[in-house]
DNA sequence: TGAATGCTTCGTTCGGGAACGAAGCGTCGC
DNA sequence: GCGACGCTTCGTTCCCGAACGAAGCATTCA
């Protein structure tokens, strides 16, 4: 016997249809309670529950108990990567889906991913910011004055030991948006200058109209709606 | 809904153990019979059929007739690293597993794991052959010039468009080993070499005595066997 | 040509696991 | 304190899909 059965546990404990609505409602990358996710998921409470004990138990779900409620968020970024990658491995559809919100703009556990997310990071690379080496890039002088300017802290993403920029391949475009350290760091200045805001415990992001100007502005992106 | 029904079913499609057995036999990155795959994953030709015919139309795996025969092997390089990516999720075991030769030595559809392919890695590491730079290598002046008289296609490796020296977690170390073109022409200098052979079939690798020779005397590796 | 081999399709059986309601336990608010 | 709420455990039902043998269709030898 070797690593079948373990890849065949894993596989099956994503592959039940209400845990994969869990997991993927969780890589909004905030943490969710039992009832939210089993309303989520379309189950009840009982079975969620139970679906929830096993995520926990195979180390997908970390739990942390806050009075009568228990949180549920992904263990960790590796998690998240597992899982995004084995979504885009999905054959991509015979007819083009419309671009609803989901598609537009999400959060991918910790960086903006969607049309948006893959639009920013053509930009950045179009621009010369960022210049694609494999499934990395590397960040030039001149993309960092740019980025500084921008309000993203590029020093801590450059002295995090985790990737600094990765290529991620995007489940709904099927190109590459920008993950790791920067791509983390790049969100958080987003957020944190509201340009994009979280929907309540939704993985879609909504573009503000300063993040608009912002965007068009910086980027050059000219957003279709 | 959204992509969780894509990530359900595919997760699905490899979470059923008889079709994790054969993509696993598969990430030896060789072709397969439909009766070989059968064989191994311990089913009749009848199962083995229905099952290889989804994992086609899943897209994981490609067929080739051949008279008679229908050979199948990993549709390509995306899939063999959501495997492994998945499959380094799977939890440590409590008891450490003895050394196999599975995990002492194996590939991993292009490139070499296990103890090995561990063991390659930080020896590369450790004599600053290579610099880790998050989940990939930089390539020194010094390590080219070492590569290149080992016989490695440096040049080749460097001119593809693929990542060239990913860092890969190694399932059953737990620790990361070489991946991408560089990892992948590595492996071929290996074999090419005969310093390592494949078996017929089987993931694992042996080492020859010229192998072992070499990879004391060129890397300074210590083998255990 | 006939027999053996490789693979698929069909029809049937069967078991694992996902589902729910009910009941139980702890926590929070009135 | 009591009731409402959040979550889990138990017991039961039920269904999907994996399994097999048999039969059928190719291909390759003799």
């Amino acid at each position: 016997m070797d690593d079948a059965s373990g890849l065949a546990s894993m596989a099956a404990l994503i592959g039940e249809p209400a845990r994969a609505a869990m997991l993927t409602e969780l890589l909004s990358g905030r943490a969710l309670t039992a009832t939210e996710l089993a309303t989520r998921a379309g189950v009840s409470a009982a079975t969620a529950s139970v679906h929830l004990a096993r995520l926990v138990s195979g180390r997908l779900l970390s739990v942390e108990a806050q009075g009568r409620h228990r949180y549920f968020r992904l263990r960790d970024r590796s998690v998240a990567r597992s899982l995004e990658t084995l979504a885009s491995l999905v054959p991509p559809p015979l007819v083009k889906e419309p671009l609803d919100d989901l598609r537009y703009a999400r959060t991918c556990y910790d960086h903006l991913a969607g049309w948006l997310g893959v639009a920013v990071r053509d930009s950045l690379v179009k621009t010369r910011v960022l210049l694609p080496e494999g499934a990395e890039h590397r960040l030039t002088a001149k993309g960092e004055d740019r980025l500084r300017t921008l309000g993203v802290d590029v020093d801590r993403a450059a002295g995090s030991r985790r990737s600094f920029a990765r290529a991620c391949l995007d489940w709904s475009e099927r190109r590459p948006h920008l993950a790791g350290a920067l791509g983390e760091a790049l969100l958080a200045t987003c957020l944190g200058k509201r340009w994009l805001v979280r929907r309540d415990g939704e993985r879609a992001v909504d573009v503000t109209t300063a993040g608009r100007r912002a965007l068009a502005g910086q980027l050059g992106l000219e957003l279709p709606r």
